[in-house]
RNA sequence: CGCGGGGUGGAGCAGUCCGGUAGCUCGUUGGGCUCAUAACCCAAAGGUCGGUGGUUCAAAUCCGCCCCCCGCAA
């Protein structure tokens, strides 16, 4: 089949590399303009770039889709099915009806289940234990078109952000898969989403890093968890601050009051918070270097 | 040239401003104590102080250049 991929992030890339390993043909990517990145703004190009360039497959990173010139590159452009995945932009209803097949969207979540940015954090956030990916017709709406497909997977009680993401990462490249092959047989079903039933996961930011020792252990485990590897959990401890990358909740009565320091030991650093202890096994200073809480306990006695 | 922090025995840090025998905590090894121990006591091994050039009688420390790690901002 002959495909346009649209996509930016290495979420996407994963698509992308599993429609070359399948033989589609695939005949133009789209992907979010270079940018300065990082220390030193050294400008970047996108995973999707990267592997598209290796594969001698166009690029085009327009600005904005709402631009004659991207209607005409897609009129030059011979194919069937547009496929985006994690691309970072909306696609005008314009370029949508340009498709034979139309356009299909790989979403990291149950839909009609976390719309949106973020969807694989807010599955954590929220204490979720299932998740999935699901293939959809595109739709002018946000993660709102039809149903093709949904694959979902348990989500495991220390699992990260991070490292669902690679899980999830697989299984939308192979639900990619199924679904084009459901399509060229003209086989795909197509379900409504129940918009009652739809919830939004927002990007996140680093103003939600904060942790509030003030709830549940269990919230505050789902909090670092679902914050790792970004924004990350933080906490302020005698004026300075702290990224949190993982804990574990503890049965352990205390009278300190929330957020007050309980003990420190080879496992950890004990903080207390609303119904019990949670214990910081994993983070970092501001200035410093990720480390086990043992480690940083070695040489930095703020804690004692 | 976006802003800032840091590279010191295996690990985490101090010492750098005000040059002059390299220190702390942990770990490792050996020994001791103990019914016993991840606890305690004693001892030992282990570092060309990121690299390089310079200043100096003398550089971890001062000056120049380079490499690597980290945070912010995007």
């Amino acid at each position: 089949m002959k495909i346009i991929f649209m996509g930016t992030p290495d979420f996407a890339q994963r698509s992308l590399e599993a429609l070359y390993h399948y033989g589609h043909e695939v005949v133009g990517v789209f992907t979010q303009p270079d940018k300065p990145k990082s220390r030193g703004m050294k400008v970047t190009s996108s995973p999707v770039k990267d592997l598209a360039l290796a594969h001698g497959t166009p690029v085009y990173q327009p600005v904005s889709l709402r631009d004659d010139a991207v209607i005409e590159t897609l009129q030059s452009l011979d194919f069937d099915l547009i496929v985006v995945v994690a691309y970072g932009k909306i696609l005008p209803t314009k370029i949508l009806d340009m498709s034979p097949l139309g356009a299909i969207n790989i979403h990291a979540s149950i839909l009609p289940k976390y719309r949106g940015a973020a969807p694989i954090q807010w599955a954590i956030l929220n204490g979720d234990q299932v998740t999935g990916v699901t293939s959809m017709y595109m739709a002018e709406a946000l993660d709102a078109g039809d149903i093709i497909l949904t694959h979902d997977t348990a989500i495991g009680a220390n699992e990260t952000s991070g490292e669902l993401f690679e899980r999830l990462k697989e299984m939308g490249a192979n639900l990619l898969n199924e679904t084009i092959d459901l399509l060229s047989k003209g086989e795909a079903p197509r379900i409504p989403q129940d918009s009652n039933d739809a919830t939004y996961a927002p990007m996140l930011s680093k103003d939600m890093s904060a942790i509030d020792w003030n709830t549940t252990g269990l919230h505050i485990k789902c909090k670092v968890r679902g914050l790792n590897p970004w924004p990350v959990a933080t906490t302020l401890f005698k004026d300075k601050v702290y990224k949190i990358f993982a804990v574990d909740t503890i049965q352990k009565d205390t009278l300190a009051p929330p957020g007050a320091l309980v003990s420190t030991g080879k496992h950890g650093i004990e903080i207390a918070c609303l119904d019990g202890v949670v214990i910081i096994k994993d983070l970092q200073a501001s200035g410093g270097k990720r480390m086990s809480a043992a480690d940083h306990l070695k040489g930095n006695s703020i804690f004692n």
